[in-house]
RNA sequence: GUGGGCGUAGUUCAGCUGGUUAGAGCGCCAGAUUGUGGAUCUGGAGGUCGUGGGUUCGAGCCCCACCUCCCACCCCA
């Protein structure tokens, strides 16, 4: 038979036992936060139907669905003449998740008479997007979800901010949490008299500190605003001071703009919250977020590590009617997702991983022989019951090879039960780190080692 | 989708203006050391030089195509 070729997808990546020690050290964290504040586990499917996911991440997120083949005869009856977008739905009825939320939005709609409402989910599993690889981007990476939905409380909004801060602190990342308003975005659109350009006006916005503002008009002016409208934004990019006093200044642009009052409202509100919340990180108004996906209607964040260059770590905002498009209006919901896969890399970078997150076993037994591995085994048992990682190795093998192989899984203590030891009934215990060693009852090794 | 870079042993890399049998460190296997690991020393295995074509007396090196991975843009976790 023809060997085959040793690899894996593109942008998809096997994980180490030390890689997963790792990365379950984020995910516990993670978890353990969202049920501090009361959130529960869910689970979706890795596949969900191309029509749920279609059309809710805008026009580029569409290009990124991995869509699934159809089984059977999926050739059966399709005319291959015409255009790609018209023959792929198609052939392709189901598609990979392309996040949590919208997976989400179609659970809660779905399981509504055994959802309580206000429901707070969280969700740790995996996502697709057939994005081109680079630093910090996957073709399949985690996401860590947290939403509370059936409120419209900006309380929430709060708490997510409150998780964000409790998380990374216990990672020991400094970051600074970016926080915006879609409805003050919109006002900003309505201001300037081109409601409908709304998308086009956020986008180009959100890359002024990255291009600069002559670029900025640059790109606006080629997405085919006029003159006027484009120094319409100008008191927007002149906005100065801390949150409030933007904020402020905002207000009395919007004397006649319904939704940006309302959106300055809500930041005030939240602003006022977080200063009463005494958080640990950066928190800051930034009026250039905008955030692709266009589901959001409200709030929205994003978290920047400041001391690593990546992307953003976490991201999420307010969404007032993603359930809407599934037959459940007037369903407010509000959540963040936290990048497990970037914040390994920031870890890494940073080099704040905790010492001594893998222990394959506490305790190995040297293999001298069939006679006294079957004393071994009684004496892993009873360990074993007692709760503490136990390995007997599995071979007669060389002493230098066994104890070669405790050194390098770093197993903490390795146990002796040769001729000696069974006529005592007894164990010799070496500590590998020091090297010391000593001879005891089992029961005295189980109290050692618990 | 657009642009740039890389590809030589398990791995990290060296390999001169093209010239005999392609090297090193680490790792691996064995031994020095038959109930004691990390250090040292000795020996050994391991490569169709990403794939295919071309130029040449001769290609790891030059040219073309393809593939892969990495990076940037777009977008995003």
């Amino acid at each position: 038979m023809a060997t085959v070729k040793c690899s894996i997808p593109k942008g998809t990546r096997d994980f180490l036992p030390v890689e997963m020690a790792r990365r379950n050290y984020i995910f516990d964290t993670i978890r353990s936060v969202f049920k501090t504040f009361a959130f529960e586990p869910i689970e979706t499917p890795s596949l969900e139907n191309l029509s749920t996911l279609m059309g809710k991440y805008g026009e580029e997120g569409d290009k990124l669905l991995f869509k699934v083949l159809n089984s059977g005869d999926f050739m059966d009856g399709v005319d291959f003449t015409q255009d790609y977008h018209k023959v792929a739905p198609q052939i392709c009825e189901r598609g990979l998740r392309y996040d949590l939320t919208v997976p989400f939005a179609r659970f809660v709609v779905q399981h509504r008479d055994q959802v309580v409402f206000p429901f707070r989910r969280y969700q740790l599993q995996p996502v697709w997007r057939a994005d081109r690889p680079q630093k910090g981007r996957y073709r399949e990476f985690y996401q860590c979800d947290a939403d509370m939905i059936g409120s419209t409380s900006l309380l929430n909004e709060l708490e997510l901010v409150q998780m964000i801060d409790m998380v990374f602190g216990r990672l020991g990342i400094n970051v600074c949490v970016k926080i915006n308003n879609r409805k003050v975005l919109a006002g900003i659109a309505e201001m300037i008299g081109a409601p409908e350009r709304l998308v086009d006006i956020t986008v180009a916005i959100d890359k002024l500190d990255k291009i600069g503002l002559d670029n900025v008009r640059a790109e606006l002016r080629e997405r085919g605003l006029d003159e006027k409208q484009i120094a319409a934004l100008d008191p927007v990019f002149a906005l100065e001071g801390d949150a409030g006093l933007k904020l402020g200044t905002l207000d009395k642009m919007f004397e006649n703009v319904e939704v940006g009052r309302k959106g300055v409202e809500e930041l005030k509100t939240l602003f006022g919250y977080i200063e009463a919340a005494a958080l640990k990180c950066d928190v800051e108004l930034d009026l250039t977020l905008a955030r692709g996906l266009n589901y959001y209607t409200g709030a929205i964040f994003e978290v920047k590590a400041k001391d690593v260059q990546i992307g953003s770590i976490c991201g999420g905002g307010r969404y007032d009617n993603l359930t809407g498009i599934f037959g459940m209006p007037d369903v407010s919901g509000v959540g963040i997702s936290f990048g497990a896969d970037r914040i390994y890399d920031v870890l890494t970078e940073l080099n704040a991983f905790p010492e001594g997150l893998e222990q394959a076993a506490r305790v190995m037994f040297i293999n001298f022989g069939a006679a006294e591995q079957a004393a071994c085994v009684a004496i892993a048992a009873r360990l074993r019951a007692s709760g503490i990682g136990t390995l007997i190795y599995p071979d007669a093998a060389k002493m230098k090879k066994q104890m070669e192989f405790a050194n390098r899984k770093g197993i903490p203590y390795v146990a002796f039960v040769g001729e000696s030891e069974m006529k005592d009934g007894t164990v010799t215990l070496k500590n590998m780190q020091d090297g010391s060693q000593e001879t005891m009852t089992v029961d005295s090794l189980i109290e050692k080692l618990k």
